[in-house]
RNA sequence: GGAGAGAUGGCUGAGUGGUCGAAAGCGAUCGCCUGCUAAGCGAUUGUACGCCCUUUAAAGGUGUACCGCGGGUUCAAAUCCCGCUCUCUCCGCCA
């Protein structure tokens, strides 16, 4: 969320920042919403004060045995006018943060301004793409035939955009993920760690999945427990209600974790294969920056994911997200997007994001200035370094051979105990 | 699932209705002392939100709130009452 100091003072420079984002807010309505929690805040503040005061003279004059009857019949008339009070300031206050909770993040100046996601700006692209002397074939119909994707078999246990996966098609996801994993940790810095996958709505409130996204998440029935949709809300959300020394950043941490995502209105979208799961695996980057490096920070996080995929030798390129794009929460983010031949289209496999102080400020994620003692919101930042099961996508439909088999990546064989190619 | 104990500042830990944002100790920072270090001495040591001042900064002044969370009693609550959450111990069950 914004900052309602920044938002008061800055009105209009987001008013049309969110124009360009084509955000139809009421930013009148939070003016006065803001002015009148003010009005009330100082009428309420000096009452309190009264009552504090003339509650130290009464309780000196009960010491001296003194009367004070008239003192205490006027604050019983003072504590009930702060109650009424307390109730108007409750109500605005509700409505004031239901209100900011719903604004998104501002986008960082060099967000390409667009409509729509052909407005996305190419950063660079990679990789040399395959060429096949055979109609490449799409990575469903590879799973299916060399018998490791069971999508029927999915949809009966589970229902649609379920999966199973056998044999070296369990084995590939499971030798990605560790790929993954200790590239990340071994080259690149970051700190592993493996958290809940259900959370509570704090934690979704944190990272801004909630309030405005709840149709989006599986919930508990009969309890407070969300299962998550990224492990961006259990990392992230690691250090809510903390502050952190100022030498402790950048954090960098990566977990694996599976993701369950309702996809609410994208019927009829990626109905086929392993794209759009309910649930899916995947690996998250997540960093907690000084402000004054978080785009530093975001370069190298996107170079980490790409490293994931030139490791694997599969073509990808890096889009910068539009203003029609961008999520809620983030300031800026590039896609990486893997070439699938078997669709003749780049799909994405990462999403890196920088979301300033919008999450560090609802989670309350801050940190200690060394030299001032000064406290200040963290920037977070986060990334997928991968998304396994697009991965797989793509290991299928790039290394796919003329005889239906699929070549392993050499990366991968040491985690698939030397398996060089699977057969049908 | 049953029984009991507990939750106070960066940490340890006092505080059972008023002078408590909170004793004491530790730690940290600054200063003094000192050939260096240690010891010693002194000072400082939370966060948030308002208001004033100010260049819409910083600093400063001032007020309010916060002793796990939410409510109640009272002129007045860290302290009394109710509900919740979490932690610990014992019993049961369990991968």
């Amino acid at each position: 969320m914004l900052d309602i100091k920044y938002l008061r003072q800055n009105i209009e420079f987001v008013r049309k920042k969110m124009e360009d984002r084509d955000q139809k807010i009421d930013f009148d309505r939070f003016l006065s919403l803001d002015a009148k929690r003010r009005d009330i805040l100082q009428a309420v503040e000096a009452l309190r004060n009264e009552r504090n005061s003339v509650s130290k003279q009464v309780g000196k004059l009960k010491k001296k045995k003194e009367d004070a009857s008239s003192l205490i019949e006027k604050m019983g008339e003072v504590s009930a006018k702060i109650k009424e009070y307390d109730e108007n300031l409750r109500l605005t206050e509700e409505e004031l943060n239901a209100f900011v909770m719903i604004v998104p993040n501002v986008q960082h100046e060099s967000v390409p301004q667009g409509s729509g996601s052909e407005d996305n700006t190419i950063v660079r692209t990679w990789g040399e793409k395959p060429v096949f002397s055979f109609e490449p074939r799409q990575h469903y119909d590879l799973g299916e035939s060399l018998n490791i994707l069971d999508f029927a078999r999915g949809a009966k246990i589970a229902g649609a955009r379920f999966t199973v996966y056998r044999a070296a098609g369990a084995q590939l996801e499971r030798a990605i993920l560790n790929f993954m994993l200790d590239l990340h940790t071994a080259k690149h810095g970051y700190t592993e760690v493996l958290t809940p996958f259900m959370v509570n709505a704090e934690s979704m409130t944190g990272t801004g999945q909630l309030p405005k996204f709840r149709e989006d998440l599986f919930k508990i029935e009969g309890m407070e427990y969300y299962l998550i949709p990224t492990a961006e809300v259990p990392v992230t959300n690691i250090y809510r209600e903390e502050i952190l020394e100022e030498e402790k950043l950048p954090i960098y941490l990566v977990a694996y974790s599976p993701c369950f995502r309702a996809e609410a209105g994208s019927y009829g979208k990626d109905t086929r294969g392993l794209i759009r799961q309910h649930q899916f695996n995947k690996v998250e980057m997540v960093k907690f920056s000084r402000p004054e490096t978080s785009y530093e920070e975001l370069e190298k996080l996107t170079a980490d994911a790409e490293e994931v995929l030139k490791r694997l030798n599969i073509p990808f390129r890096t889009v910068s997200l539009c203003t029609a794009d961008l999520g809620f929460s983030s300031a800026k983010t590039y896609d990486v997007e893997a070439w699938l031949p078997g669709q003749n289209t780049y799909r994405e496999i990462s999403s890196c994001s920088n979301f300033e102080d919008f999450q560090a400020r609802r989670a309350s994620i801050r940190f200690r200035r060394k030299d001032s003692g000064k406290v200040e919101f963290v920037h977070t930042l986060n990334g997928s370094g991968l998304a396994v099961g697009r991965t797989v996508v793509a290991v299928l439909e790039n290394y796919q051979q003329a005889d239906g088999s699929v070549v392993i990546p050499e990366v991968l064989r040491p985690y698939m105990r030397g398996l060089e190619r699977i057969v049908p």
